[in-house]
DNA sequence: CTGAAAGCGCTTACAG
DNA sequence: CTGAAAGCGCTTACAG
């Protein structure tokens, strides 16, 4: 049955109304009767009757469509929040039968360019950013363009516009008074380059976490590389092969920290014994890694939903400041992490205990 | 600068033609003159005039967007997959600057009905359907609506419409005679429930494969559970459990063969030397696992890209089943393979040589 | 309580 | 080569 689906004209003809009476009895206007109201509705919903929402967002003038946009995929599986993040901001929209649209930045466009497109073209009433640079473009274009977003993230400067974030500078102070707590004084960093503003905050963490605890810092100690396992493999190497390796290791991601396991193993360390190791995410992964990976688990359950509520209030008219809620993320004690070890021994290993439980 | 963004009329007014005209301009119509075409893209340009698009596709009759249908959440961080595909798909669709909704059923509304408002509402041209049921009632109701569609996967059924699939029965299959070939005899099978197509599939791959190589078919040895790690952990260990319980494990998922390593470790059982594990997927995680988990990966690097095109031909009207592409997954072994042993010690084990490496 | 009309911002035959 | 007009399918003041 190739119906082309019923529109309001076809629907008005069938009940020997005008579309102006039917439009306004299905959008309960209370100077239409009771009565036509309900024969209106019962007859649309005979003829499966729905407004086609182009034309009835073009008259109402709002988009009633909200966009996040992908960060860029770095690496195969790297982005495993992405379709946790969605169920939710799609949960906040279908409440208001608002749609989601999904956009990575056409690669021949570029970024800015597609996002000018999209805010322009009327498709959109609000943009969710993620994973913003230090100094994000993207908000900057956002304002000037007049459009409600939100990050996912903050940028450096984040006082004049609406975010969600983890605190991952409190995050790294965490990671590093609890190693230091076991007695580490060489703490080593993997970090993810510095034009994001995320890696700079726990990079700025574990720097405060370090002269809290009154440790110094080696700039040695300090490696960045991509923020996948790959590059946390390369960045642990560097680390482990120097004269005095750390004894302990914060990881900007759990990938990362994966990678540094990884890399760890290779040299017959086991990881939380002769060297501890924080990943930062709570993947639900890490539980699976040899061992399973301690990390600072920020807790991205909610945080679709609350994006998009969010953006929604904006989009209501809110002011954009009211909105800018910081959570804290917190220790997930696996198995990657223990107390200082005296002997380097790096020879053969066995199986400990711990690692062999959970 | 809070610019009600210029349309067709300003951009018009500001150049002293009509908005047909400057329409037409834009367009490319050979009928303008190609000095008034370049200067009414040059104005365009410069006023950075975008054609509304909820305008322009109420008036040329197509939504020119296309939906991917969420599959439900199962536990966090269980879509890794969603992310790449939502990649493969956009790029499909940048190329035409089509749009990519994405979609969940409205928990208050049921699938169905979110589906049927969706394309009766005129708001898509398109549907992705993901992990199908063996009968799914969705591909009926896309096609009794006459709406062009492809499955990412197959139902029972699937001669006359448009999918992309991993045979997962031949994966089965290579799993078992891998395994039969390392000598083991006594196979076990960790399912998801068998209303999943996928589920029944590899199920029935299991099965050809005992046959295959002359193995009796146990239905003790067959578990079916949730597929996330927990299911996998419950299920192993009721094969574990057995009087007689399997050397090896295939798993219609690496969630599960992750879950099934959690049950192996918790009886001080040592996969891929005491129990071989075979998962499914080829998850980059699977690396990580201790030990790394062998698995059959599939590949699905371009099933977004492939489901686009696919699904944008149909739209262009080539017939869908033109487009029933099965790829095979290929056996990437890791460490959780391994020759059937003959000592049946379950007791204290030691790390072999293997597992310290990868 | 219902109808006739204008408008949302485009596109596209149809004239001239 | 350009303009005037109708139409896409809705919504919403404005009459009556």
């Amino acid at each position: 049955m190739g119906n082309k689906s019923v529109n309001l004209k076809a629907l008005a003809a069938h009940l020997g109304l005008t579309v102006s009476t039917v439009s306004r009895a299905l959008n309960d206007y209370p100077d239409i009767s009771l009565a036509t109201r309900k024969r209106v509705k019962a007859a649309a919903d005979q003829l499966g009757y729905r407004p086609n929402q182009n034309a009835r967002r073009l008259s109402i003038g709002t988009p009633e469509t909200v966009c996040y946009l992908m960060p860029r995929q770095i690496g195969p599986n790297a982005q495993p929040f992405v379709a946790q993040l969605l169920a939710g901001l799609g949960e906040a929209l279908n409440e208001r039968n608002w749609d989601l649209l999904v956009s990575q930045a056409d690669a021949s466009v570029g970024d800015l360019a597609s996002i000018e497109r999209l805010v322009k073209s009327g498709r959109i009433a609000g943009l969710v950013i993620s994973r913003p640079l230090k100094n994000d473009p993207r908000v900057k274009l956002m304002q000037s363009l007049g459009c409600p977003f939100v990050v996912h993230g903050r940028t450096e400067k984040s006082d004049d516009y609406a975010w969600y974030d983890v605190d991952g500078e409190d995050a790294f102070v965490t990671a590093v008074n609890h190693l230091a707590r076991l007695g580490h004084r060489r703490i080593g960093f993997i970090g993810a380059p510095l034009q994001y503003q995320f890696a700079q905050e726990r990079l700025d963490g574990y720097v405060r976490g370090l002269s809290h605890n009154g440790l110094d810092q080696d700039p040695a100690l300090i490696q960045i590389a991509e923020f996948t396992d790959e590059g946390g493999t390369a960045a642990a190497g560097l680390l482990m092969d120097l004269d005095e390796p750390p004894t302990a290791i914060v990881c900007v991601t759990d990938m990362m920290a994966l990678g540094t396991l990884e890399a760890l193993h290779s040299r017959q360390i086991m990881p939380g014994r002769d060297v501890s190791v924080i990943g930062y995410d709570g993947l639900h992964f890490g539980k699976h890694a040899h061992p399973p990976l301690t990390t600072m688990a920020q807790p991205q359950a909610h945080a679709g939903r609350r994006l998009g509520d969010i953006l929604l209030s904006i989009i209501d008219g809110a002011a954009p400041t009211k909105f800018q809620e910081l959570q804290r993320a917190n220790l997930v004690q696996r198995s990657t992490d223990g107390p200082v070890t005296t002997s380097t021994s790096t020879g053969q290993t066995h199986v400990s205990e711990r690692e062999e439980s959970r």
